[in-house]
DNA sequence: TGGGCACCT
DNA sequence: AGGTGCC
């Protein structure tokens, strides 16, 4: 039988910058969103507090001023490398790793008897923490399902000192999925949990042996083959992390509501930029261009408008200045005065492949030549952009201090991947 | 009071 | 198109 580990980082994003923090040790830190605006990492210092996960930042404000808690802002750059050192470690130490999310990883358990494969699970654990500073769990089982379950029990009880295998059918797991409430099983909301408790499934044993007819009929396919993955049945597939995505959103929060149309046009263009990087990077082109505003759906008091347009592009492409051209026509026709907009954002729709692009009738050479011209300018821009920096070479005039610049008060050094804010060491 | 994706109905 | 779920 194959088995499948889940590695999950334990309060990743805090635990990226205790590695060159470590006076945070011991301490209650949080990690916030962009824009400083809600907590999205906790320590396990912060959640004893009750502190729950997407407390808005201004709800805490008050603990930090006490002293009690540490709120950093988000460092994506620092926990995206720290991340793939992660990776890179298990890697080095198993038969294949198949990244799922910033901080979790799912690693190929295959043949092991069943004595070596804690010890295989162990190595790991210990492998990571030695060479990254991470801190992980381990869950290991025949399915995704199982194994994200799994993983869930090596971080809430201690016995498992961070590493779980299970196996279907035996008193254990049946222990450990009668134990488990519905709302931590992978693929299960708050939603799902409200109407599973209507018909009696209230923990994760019950639905493992549920019918899945039934629950196919009553509920869809996915929540179908998460009861069968509980029966140790695999039918999740992940993403191949390779595939291209099929849509690529840029957005974000302004730093405050505005109404100002030349500021929220240069947010939308350094969203269209940012997604036509995107988009070649995973060598796309788009067919159509989205733009969206949202006005901030808590203020009761004021007027909402959320409006969204898609716009067709004249043929598909990944050149940032037609991509910039349909997104300022978008915004044109869906921006109202009277309206305070809190966020925007540019979606790329209907992407194929550039090399799979038919060749349109209309092409001649002079499209053909222009289509190189693009092609060059395009990547010396990327290339400038990924060696010195984001934002290095910009369409367009900047605007410094415009009223969409982020938020971020508590921003830590990007100690593993820029030479100037490696972090010193000195003899005392 | 985050951002970004996929899937289902 | 809108809702749900995941991280």
């Amino acid at each position: 039988m194959s088995l499948i580990g889940l590695v999950d980082c334990n309060s990743f994003y805090v635990s990226c910058e205790r590695v060159f923090q470590p006076r945070l040790d011991g301490q209650a830190v949080g990690v916030l969103s962009n824009n400083d605006g809600c907590l999205i990492a906790r320590s396990n210092e912060i959640k004893a507090l009750g502190i729950e996960m997407g407390t808005p930042a201004f709800e805490i404000q008050h603990l930090v001023r006490q002293g009690r808690i540490h709120l950093l802002s988000s460092n994506y750059e620092l926990y995206g490398d720290m991340s793939a050192r992660v990776q890179d470690v298990l890697e080095e130490y198993s038969a294949g790793v198949e990244p799922y999310s910033i901080d979790e990883m799912f690693v190929r358990f295959d043949g092991f008897a069943n004595d070596q494969l804690l010890e295989h699970a162990r190595q790991l654990h210990r492998k990571v923490r030695q060479y990254t500073g991470i801190p992980v769990c381990v869950g290991v089982a025949p399915t995704r399902t199982l194994a994200k379950l799994a993983n869930r029990a090596a971080k809430k009880i201690p016995a498992y000192r961070g590493v779980c295998a299970i196996r279907p059918d035996n008193r254990e797991t049946q222990a450990l999925l009668k134990k488990t409430e519905l709302s931590d099983v992978w693929g299960v909301g708050r939603r799902l949990v409200g109407r599973l408790s209507l018909i009696g499934i209230k923990s994760a044993w019950d639905l493992a042996q549920a019918d899945p007819k039934r629950i196919r009929r009553q509920f869809s396919v996915t929540l179908e083959r998460t009861a069968l993955e509980l029966r140790g049945i695999p039918c999740i597939e992940l993403n191949d992390f390779h595939e291209p995505r099929q849509r690529i959103m840029t957005s974000r929060s302004f730093g405050k509501l505005t109404n100002d149309f030349s500021e929220i046009r240069e947010a939308i263009r350094q969203h269209g930029q940012r997604g036509a990087e995107k988009l070649r990077r995973q060598n796309s082109l788009a067919r159509a261009v989205l733009v969206f505003l949202k006005t901030n759906p808590f203020r009761n008091d004021l007027p909402q408008y959320s409006p969204s347009l898609a716009v067709e592009l004249y043929r598909p492409t990944d050149d940032s200045r037609e991509i910039l051209h349909a997104a300022g026509q978008a915004l044109q026709r869906i921006y109202r005065q009277g309206y305070r907009y809190q966020k925007g954002g540019v979606m790329l729709l209907d992407l194929i492949d550039a090399n799979r692009q038919q060749l349109s009738l209309l092409d001649t050479p002079q499209s053909d030549a222009d289509r190189n011209r693009s092609q060059k300018l395009m990547s010396i821009m990327d290339e400038l952009n990924s060696r010195m920096g984001r934002g290095t070479v910009k369409l367009g005039t900047p605007s410094p201090g415009a009223a969409w610049h982020l938020r971020c008060d508590n921003l830590t050094q990007r100690y593993s991947t820029r030479w100037e804010e490696l972090p010193a060491a000195r003899a005392t």
